[in-house]
DNA sequence: CGCAGAATAGAACGATCGTTCGATTCCTGG
DNA sequence: CCAGGAATCGAACGATCGTTCTATTCTGCG
């Protein structure tokens, strides 16, 4: 029952080999376009399995529960979302500049995603009431972004650039508003609305 | 197959009687606090039946078809949100206090749905990518509650209460941010942070 | 009171879901 | 190159879904 899928998680000693990594990987990959579309919930292994071209449980053998599907696609797009966003904005210096950096990187991210959806709102809204692990690995990520602008947002108003009594939290607040109006405005109502701020 | 539902819909000729109508009544309200939890997709008429004492074909036999269940459980939310929200604001003065008013009680809304969740937000990322009737209901809905505030923005202007260039849409758009990341916050992340604004 | 029509129940349908299991194919390290 | 384990398939399971029928119960009007 209980296979020790933490193995399979954690990187193999050095290359890629083994065939399953790869073919995990593409699953993944459709797995986050399909549940960019019809959310978390809405992603079922027979659909996956179409899309894929391989049988359902082909599929299922590689994450051994559909919650572990799930719980892989969140790290799957964390991991996306860091690398588009976050890092990028590192190369700017530390402070407003690099604030700006990440908040625009982040509309950009959500204009793109006009048409594939952000996984981190459509998911904060399917589990706000489904507790579980799904929903922790959600919460635990998208804490994790906050805290990451929050710290940057707090090292501008240490460097004098943005004003001193500046509120961190009530700042991080109205910034997520506005990427969750944006999200909502342009995917659901669909009126182009990106030339914000 | 098509049957005549407007028929059904439209009120009755004077009373509420045929107790069909009292049922009905029931179910929605059922059904209601069961969107809000599960969302208006994860609404499914066996639980409903469940919850109701009823069968799943006599509750099925209010509605004609899941879709229309849905629409009819949008329409309700619709009206008790106006009830609730847009009515009683109507009393304030024109302008900058009705606005206040439609704010405040929008945002005591949200904050009482903590545990009961908001149908027009659930609901908008649930149908964002699936056209249909019950997508461009929900959105209707939306829009004429988004247009009623920013009438009363623009009057708020007109009327000299706020600035003279202020954005009327823009306005909108970080207020509906603003309830958007209060949902947010208090729903998915459990932080209370109902001291906004 | 009785009868028509509304209201509800009950059983069954095909489809799809996640999951299990045994057999089969493929790949790879020795 | 060959054995053995990883990878994949195919079929089947029980559950639940929305929906459709037919039959039964209820109810309000004449």
């Amino acid at each position: 029952m209980s296979v020790d899928d933490a193995s399979v998680r954690t990187a193999r000693p050095a290359a890629a080999l083994h065939k399953g990594q790869a073919t995990r990987a593409a699953i993944l990959e459709a797995a986050l376009g399909l549940a960019s579309h019809m959310g978390l919930e809405g992603l079922s292994i027979g659909a996956l399995a179409e899309v894929t071209q391989m049988s359902k449980s082909g599929v299922f053998a590689h994450f051994g529960s559909r919650e572990e599907l799930q719980i892989s696609v969140i790290r799957e797009y964390h991991a996306k979302f860091e690398e588009e966003v976050f890092y990028p904005a590192l190369q700017e210096p530390r402070g407003l500049p690099r604030l700006r950096a990440l908040f625009e990187r982040w509309v950009k991210r959500v204009s793109v995603e006009i048409d594939s959806g952000c996984i981190y709102i459509s998911g904060a809204v399917e589990f706000d009431d489904r507790p579980g692990p799904v929903r922790d690995a959600l919460a635990s990520m998208v804490r994790a972004w906050h805290s990451a602008l929050a710290r940057s947002i707090r090292i501008a108003v240490e460097e004098g650039q943005l004003k001193a009594d500046t509120d961190v939290h009530q700042m991080l607040f109205e910034l997520h508003g506005l990427i969750l109006a944006l999200h909502h405005d342009a995917r659901f109502l669909r009126l182009p609305g990106a030339l914000d701020r």
